[in-house]
DNA sequence: GATAAAATTGAGCGATCGCTCAAATTGTTG
DNA sequence: CAACAATTTGAGCGATCGCTCAATTTTATC
């Protein structure tokens, strides 16, 4: 019965990613992912390995569903800008959603790990460098299409957009209303759909 | 003797400040601590009273610290904008710095604490909104010697360039170049004087 | 230099850490 | 059902965690 197996594997490592997501790697002890995972140690580390190598596990499967969804945005909008304006707005609600935790997974563990934890780190910049390069490609798309100004750096365009994603993301973990949050993602969709070449161009 | 007492103290605490910037609070053990203070846990539980609130006495020293140095940059400008902008310039060269850490300590706090610890959370938080209302300050001021359009939001503005800082200093922990991030400051700062009522505006 | 007060020491506490492995259980065959 | 393989169990390992406190050393005062 592989089917069944590889279910609970899938299973085990979504609560365990919830839990690493929310608590952070250090602050999630073994102990804690028993409890979630209802297993046993011997079973985790048979089907795990370790601690750390469960942690990189859950970092990718955070990673694939986290560019699956940005993808699934981006998707819905025949225009490149459009789409990422629309990523921002929907982060814009993340206050609302029951989430483990507002920040990005990934931004967490790269503050978090040190270099006792280097392979987990790396992994996390990785995966990162992954997110910027579809943001990258969005903001070439854009200019192929020719909504953005074919003088501009889609690097440095898809690198700022990450950090005002990160940025966004961050401050949502802080203590601050909803409403705040919306028009923080709304400030910053707006900023990016001004770059639209044929955009009539306002203050804010 | 209380002159070298004292003395001690804050070097201790400076030590103790560099030690959980770059590793974190959980990552810190009391034996790095000892090490780095070179003082037995004895003298550290009777000058600070606890992990906890060594933290948390490094956390104000940070945050008294790095608003003492955004003042001084903005003292150093009569523009509000081109202070707050000097500001972001500023910070694109934190990679060619040698800090413990890129990335801010409040913001790493604030990702890495949960509710076991959240004395110190709500420390991390009370200071960034320190930072905050001082960055919405400027803001205001700004309007006010007229270089601001008056309809804008001076919180709104706080918040967002909070919001960017937090995401320039976040991203800098990634495992990129110096130019990246001076770029990347760079980009945000120009950004923030287009705000200027009387500036020529570029897309850039 | 004697004495009291203050500060520091460091062995070691109980708890918890990540993890192992012999034993027990479960699943798969003939 | 017997026999074997695959999986899970959980007691408990050595290490480390944050922390305490009786003993010691240092400092201040006369």
């Amino acid at each position: 019965m592989p089917r069944a197996t590889l279910h609970q594997r899938h299973d085990s490592l979504e609560r365990a990613l919830q839990l690493f997501w929310r608590k952070g790697f250090h602050a999630t002890s073994l102990k804690d992912l028993e409890r979630a995972l209802d297993m046993r140690p011997g079973s985790i580390y048979a089907t795990f390995g370790s601690k750390d190598r469960l942690f990189q596990e859950a970092l990718e499967r955070y990673a694939r569903l986290a560019l699956a969804e940005l993808e699934r945005t981006l998707n819905a909008h025949d225009s490149p800008l459009t789409g990422l304006a629309a990523y921002l707005r929907r982060l814009g609600g993340l206050c609302d959603q029951e989430l483990p935790n507002r920040a990005c997974m990934l931004v967490k563990s790269l503050l978090e790990l040190g270099e006792r934890e280097q392979a987990a780190w790396r992994k996390a910049e990785e995966l990162l460098a992954g997110m910027e390069k579809r943001f990258i490609d969005r903001f070439s798309a854009a200019q192929q299409v020719g909504e953005l100004d074919s003088r501009l750096d889609p690097s440095r365009l898809g690198r700022r957009l990450q950090a005002e994603v990160i940025g966004l993301r961050a401050f949502a973990q802080r203590d601050v209303d909803s409403a705040v949050v919306h028009d923080l993602a709304e400030d910053m969709a707006l900023s990016l759909e001004a770059l639209r070449i044929d955009a009539v161009s306002f203050s804010q």
